[in-house]
DNA sequence: TACGGATCATTGAAAAAGTCAACGATTGTT
DNA sequence: AACAATCGTTGACTTTTTCAATGATCCGTA
């Protein structure tokens, strides 16, 4: 996104009504975010997304493209591309649904998972720099609103 | 983005370690916030950066269109387009710099100020939607927690 | 003062991402 | 058995993002 400034910006414009929408404060927060964990993760030839899709498929939870799609807030033609890239290289694969035999079920390779161990170990680091303003408490604090927000 | 369902979604896949990937939770309910902003703002023919720029001009600030690309973490072409806009529906005007004349000063019109104040009122009722999971103090503390994060 | 490098807004082109409708295969329902 | 609905996939289309180039202006330095 826009300004790929490591330094930190005058914040002038925070003192604007603007600085206490909710709206635009996660938006700001996910795009400084963002740049920072995909340049973290382009070591492994991740970004943010691919990284997801990565996580769920390594979590033992065995997950449809579908609910990917639902719980990734993605369409699913993109996941379609997602699984693509990361099958190709043989970090996951399709297995076939279950229940359903139109689904297909996303799981890690071993290979799969020794990466995404790695990248998350690189990713935490990151997450740790881009939210060093807070305490440890205030970082599980942030955490558990967020996901209170959106799970109730 | 992708599902556009109203319903509430089966968050199975929410065990998952990456539950708490502060990226990821970030970029879920900003998605899922930004289709709720979006379909409230459309009435006034905004969209969350329109507004995001439009409360900007209003706030008194005099923000240049380097410091608006800044700010909301976007390109300074993207910022050209965004004012273009909005200058052409009469909402903002730019301005000359008054230390700097290469800069751009965007200031609001009393039209822009009249849409800016209906458009915040149906943005507000929006949030109260978006995080109706917690309570009043949790909403505060959410803000708090967010703003602290950019700007310490 | 004049030069040189940097910054501002702007343009336009190229790349990436998002949206959407259609399809075959499969499911569940009537 | 017939029907509508859902899953993954494809391809077309639109929007957004990214990036380099440009003229105007600023700033530091000789």
């Amino acid at each position: 996104m826009g300004p790929q400034s490591t330094e930190v910006e005058t914040p002038r414009l925070a003192a604007a009504k603007i600085g206490s929408d909710v709206g635009l404060l996660l938006a700001k927060l996910h795009a400084t975010g963002s740049l920072l964990n995909n340049k973290a993760l382009a070591d492994y030839g991740l970004r943010e997304r691919s990284f997801s899709v990565l996580t769920l498929a390594c979590s033992g939870l065995e997950p449809t493209q579908r609910e990917l799609a639902d719980f990734l807030s993605l369409d699913p033609s993109q996941v379609v591309s997602l699984v693509d890239d990361l099958e190709h290289r043989g970090l996951v694969k399709r297995a076939q649904g279950k229940q359903d035999r139109r689904a297909k079920i996303i799981v890690s390779t071993a290979e799969g998972r020794r990466i995404h161990n790695k990248a998350r170990a690189a990713l935490e680091v990151c997450e740790q720099t881009q939210l060093e303003g807070l305490s440890e408490d205030e970082n599980l604090q942030l955490r558990a609103l967020l996901k209170k927000a959106l799970w109730g």
